[in-house]
DNA sequence: CGATTCCGTCCACACCAGTTGACGACTGCC
DNA sequence: GGCAGTCGTCAACTGGTGTGGACGGAATCG
């Protein structure tokens, strides 16, 4: 299922649709994509911007565009944008990278339900564990 | 079919993550936010931009200015479009969004220094005193 | 064969996405 | 007090996204 969302670029991605959509046994003209968005959507879509987006002329398309286009050809938006930009950024927040352990997620809840008396000796409990395996935790390091 | 329209417009979702990510505690400025996105992403980005798309001026960004703006939330592109999505995120940015409480803060931050097995038994710890507070309190995931 | 139609391609332009720059309000600093 | 910085907001402009329309080629039909 990932192949196709992977590392391409916009115009490749399109192209692809075109060469894997082919409900009649061809692929859809440039004019039938773009008639079939307008059907699909509110605003206007034109032949000649289908064709410009394919061959890489243009490859910023508005929100309006791109929901039209996948729309039409049955994949979620998200089938056009990168993944990669997505995991680079989350690799550079501590805060996101502790959300996907299970088990630190799991006991961050927990803690968000005690009231705040419970919580800080719980926090002060956690803390000794802590610096138990690592003696005199640096602290998270950052102001 | 529903890819938007229910969870809100795309200038509440904005406004849901200005409200959501507070790094350090307040909400982002729009030039905070316009200037991170430029240093994510090639391109350029206006405070005023991010302004016009927050209060729903503007709502037809084009493909760079969301990837843009998704990096620097942290959040996927797709949040934007989809509704499954915006409900997966939004519990992850509600626990963020607890996380600016120092204790809970502390905790999870010490958690996580602890190797598997350590951080495996303080979740069970947590969770015995969590549902001493509650009796059986399901994670729940409110802003 | 000519007439019609649909195709992809191209160009010139319109309009709206996005920026610039300035304004008033607010805040800390000297 | 006055100055310097930052904030949100606004109006006017720029430029690129997106369009309309024309051209040549390739079918299909008479």
């Amino acid at each position: 299922m990932a192949a196709e969302a992977k590392g391409g670029s916009l115009a490749q991605r399109i192209d692809h649709l075109f060469k894997s959509v082919q409900p009649h046994g061809r692929e859809y003209s440039y004019d039938e994509v773009a008639r079939g968005c307008e059907a699909l959507t509110v605003g206007t879509f034109s032949k000649t911007y289908v064709w410009q987006l394919r061959t890489g002329q243009r490859d910023n398309p508005t929100k309006r565009h791109l929901e039209a286009l996948a729309a039409f050809f049955g994949v979620p938006v998200a089938y056009f944008f990168s993944d990669e930009v997505l995991d680079s950024v989350n690799s550079q927040l501590a805060l996101a990278a502790a959300l996907r352990d299970a088990d630190v997620r799991e006991i961050a809840l927990r803690a968000l339900r005690m009231d705040d008396a419970t919580r800080r000796s719980v926090a002060r409990i956690v803390t000794e564990i802590s610096e138990m395996q690592h003696g005199k935790a640096p602290d998270d390091g950052k102001a």
